[in-house]
DNA sequence: CCGAATCCAGCCGGATACTG
DNA sequence: CAGTATCCGGCTGGATTCGG
């Protein structure tokens, strides 16, 4: 009666599970919970780069910031020298843990099944036309 | 022993689990698994794109593609006046739906938790240097 | 209704150099 | 070691137009 003809958006963009799956596409951000919570919760700038192979240093500061700002982790400095600067999960931070362990664990379990997937460039590389440069010659 | 000192990498970028959160990681994805699953598995360009709020046409083209490359969906052309697309769950995509759909419900379970994330642009806007724009008057 | 092609501003993100 | 600042090529992605 009161359901309109047309379809109901499902995904609106203000519910909770779009707004965790946004930030679960939001690059390195799993990554770095993931591997926060591997060292146990906490851990210094270098060992989190370390462990991201693939993520510049730049790209981690960023993102590092972006999820301080989120209230995701806590940054502690200590006045020393050579600097030392340690991340820590927040409890919002922590309670991204089970997902993301479980999200982990199912790509162990399903390993073989996911070798189908080919290329991950990073999202979209097929807007590629056929002309190759020509703008101002 | 053998064992190095250096810490170990933990996410390789070759290992399942970091593939899967690539993958989850690639805008709309996970999304468009999502509706189509809700939508039974299969349904057609119009139904997906009005379910996909802030997804533009452009957008929702180029991420069906991409799924149809890396075998998630498949694509079906009906020869009929007007067009009618009809995209689907393959088994590989089908694949997806239990993490996705786990993720889904954890994000409805814990709504209230996350209303504390706060601002989530898109990634990282935070390289907004204090020059504006200069380059070409 | 579905999608391809084109235009193009704006951001993304790597490399590099510099501070403390 | 940790982080900032700057340069800058190239891709991203919205708007628009055309086609069947």
């Amino acid at each position: 009666m009161t359901m309109p003809k047309s379809q109901p958006i499902i995904l609106d963009e203000a519910c909770a599970p779009r707004r965790i799956l946004e930030l679960f596409s939001v690059k390195w951000t799993t990554m770095v919970l993931h591997s926060l919570h591997f060292h146990g919760g906490t851990c210094r700038t270098g060992v989190l780069a370390r462990s991201l192979p693939g993520c510049s240093k730049k790209m981690l500061t960023q993102t590092l910031r972006e999820m301080e700002r989120d209230g995701l982790i806590d940054r502690k400095v200590y006045p020393v020298v050579p600097p030392m600067v340690e991340y820590s999960l927040t409890p919002l931070g922590q309670l991204f843990i089970e997902p993301i362990e479980l999200l982990y664990a199912w790509g162990e379990k399903n390993a073989e099944a996911l070798k189908k997937l080919s290329r991950r460039r990073t999202a979209t590389a097929a807007q590629k036309s056929t002309k190759g440069a020509s703008r101002k010659p």
